[in-house]
DNA sequence: GGCAAAAAGATAGACGTCAATCATTGTTTG
DNA sequence: CAAACAATGATTGACGTCTATCTTTTTGCC
């Protein structure tokens, strides 16, 4: 079992070629002659020969740069976000992986573009971005791909944008899986959900509620959709909204929130008289883990931010080893109920749990 | 930013050793006085030394040797944590990581504890097994341990032992999960669950069925629990018991599978009249991932095991390269619907972006 | 055939650690 | 006091790759 790896002077002798000009093809030097790089090729193929990653970091001094973008403001989401990078810093210094996190406005699309563009002056080995659709985004992205680094979406993808891989979840099998978790909860009784989200446009929102309303009109039983609350991501705004709506739509059974502001939601909820609609939200954060625990909301449904930077990373890391193609690692949608939750879950360092 | 990270030259002039003796100690070759030993670790503390992996590995001509220790049988559990780390097998060779798989007679905890003494012959980095609880095995896992192979217990842990860390879900928090589902798929009516069991001695079983139980006792809503199936894990037995007994008990609105042999449950309900109970079962495998596709079953609790088998390695790799306390990383049992079922090779996503 | 450019060869130091050897201290002990 | 021993110092050659420089050979072209 202790067959030894070949290594590149093994590589330049079976090619029968010098040591120097094997190297200048796998490090893409240039001013080789394209039947030597053949050459060098197939010795590479014939030999099994992989690059000892070990050899080169050291060589290099390197350590890996890789940066997180994030939107900034108030959303719970984000801040967990970057509490779990800021707690994984520390781990991943001692395998020479620097990381750090810029924070940009969200939804600006302008200020998300600019970011990357002046992240392509430093030397940095990769990036993941939470997306915002937009040309100039796209380009940025474009332009930092062609300079080598390896670019990845987060959470959010960027239509039409040639990056490395998206991480994130399906909305619109997120928005099914509420689907069915409502029927479900009906158990063949009619109802009548009510769905909530940030904005009408947010394309992300809007798959998550096609995807709910995929499921209830292709089942045979009587349960509906009521019409749709934007609620602005702010919780005020939910609060607000939503008291009104159960108010004046008795035959409310179940509420299904796509977006964020439900610290408004959960505020209805608590002193709203048994028994409380069926309800079902994304994300588990301060507030809606609370929720949960309380017995005031029935599933979160998560996608589990820690294994989508644990993904990331790998991913960004398998690309700067260049062990291409690197697995584009799945993220499904999690469905956590009381019983569930996991243990170690960050409370959010700023804040105020109301301001979500 | 660019401050350079330390090397043991710089660790040794600080503490006033030479470089021979700084290696005398991180490397525990003995032969160190104590007041050295602690002018080297108070250096390293200072400076904030951290031990170039890459390069100890480079010098070392290291390749990491793991040995995951499966138990063998039809259970499709068990082949499809085979499955997945042959799948792995070629990616982690890339990064000089050598896996080996042992197959070990299911529940034989002398066949278990003797494959372990067996590879304690061998010189490896680090072992997952799945547990079988026994005083041996408690004995070989020590014995491993103190000869430097790092242990963790895979998908079940074994009593009082003591192994570097368990990587697989709680099994009580399992059952209480399915006790809420179960719950909430009743909505507030009353009905009766059938639970199935491998055997009832089983403790991950019964710890599963115990979780469950406790939900149901804590809920006001009247659903109970009905006398315990038997299906020794087995399709036969199973699908003979269980007609049976939905024949002779029609007050049924749920079934609760805690062990294996769901194929058996599955024939049953593929010709039952409707409508068919709720059902809630364990592992997501070939037959239970197509009886959620086909809507014959409700809910899959499933443990994950590629996430498993990625954590149980990222914690081997950890104390390989001395990384300790190496994280231990919490699995908790995820639930799919028909919805949100992951992708697989057969089953390729919907909608998925153009790129690459 | 001569000349420049392109391609290839040759070589060497560096990266930080490991593992080994040998020499040099200082301390204990008979 | 000498011998034995423990602790320490000093040094060296790997490990495989990167990077740079310099030389030699081949190729293309007029």
């Amino acid at each position: 079992m202790d067959r030894l790896q070949p290594t590149l002077s093994d590589v330049a002798r079976r090619a029968g070629v010098s040591y120097a000009t094997a190297d200048r093809v796998i490090n893409e030097r240039g001013g080789v002659a394209e039947k030597s790089m053949r050459r060098v090729r197939a010795a590479i193929e014939e030999l099994g020969y992989v690059r000892n990653v070990a050899a080169a970091n050291l060589a290099q001094k390197r350590t890996y740069r890789f940066v997180f973008v994030i939107p900034e403001g108030p959303n719970s989401f984000f801040q967990r976000l970057r509490s779990i990078l800021g707690e994984a810093r520390a781990r991943l210094a001692k395998a020479r992986v620097d990381i750090v996190v810029e924070n940009v406005e969200a939804f600006d699309a302008t200020a998300l573009a600019r970011c990357l563009t002046r992240l392509a002056g430093d030397r940095i080995d990769g990036i993941a971005l939470v997306g915002t659709d937009d040309a100039r985004v796209c380009d940025a992205i474009a332009a930092l791909r062609a300079q080598g680094v390896a670019v990845l979406t987060l959470v959010a993808d960027v239509q039409g944008a040639e990056r490395d891989g998206y991480v994130g979840i399906d909305n619109t099998v997120a928005g099914r899986t509420a689907g069915r978790l409502l029927l479900l909860a009906h158990g063949g009784r009619a109802g009548r959900v009510l769905p909530i989200v940030g904005v009408r446009t947010a394309h992300d929102h809007a798959e998550r509620l096609a995807g709910m309303r995929q499921i209830l009109a292709a089942s045979e039983s009587a349960v509906t959709a009521a019409p749709v609350i934007e609620g602005r991501d702010l919780h005020e705004i939910v609060e607000a909204r939503l008291r009104a709506r159960l108010a004046e739509d008795p035959e409310i059974t179940a509420i299904y929130s796509a977006g964020a502001g439900n610290a408004g939601l959960v505020r209805v909820l608590r002193d709203w008289p048994a028994p409380r609609p069926i309800v079902v939200l994304h994300e588990l954060v301060a507030h809606s883990r609370e929720a949960l625990e309380t017995g005031l909301i029935d599933v979160v449904i998560d996608q589990r931010p820690e294994d989508e930077i644990q993904g990331a990373l790998d991913c960004l890391r398998a690309i700067a080893d260049r062990h291409e193609p690197a697995p584009p690692p799945p993220v499904v949608p999690t469905l956590y109920l009381r019983e569930n939750l996991p243990q170690t879950v960050d409370s959010p360092p700023t804040g105020d749990p109301d301001h979500e």
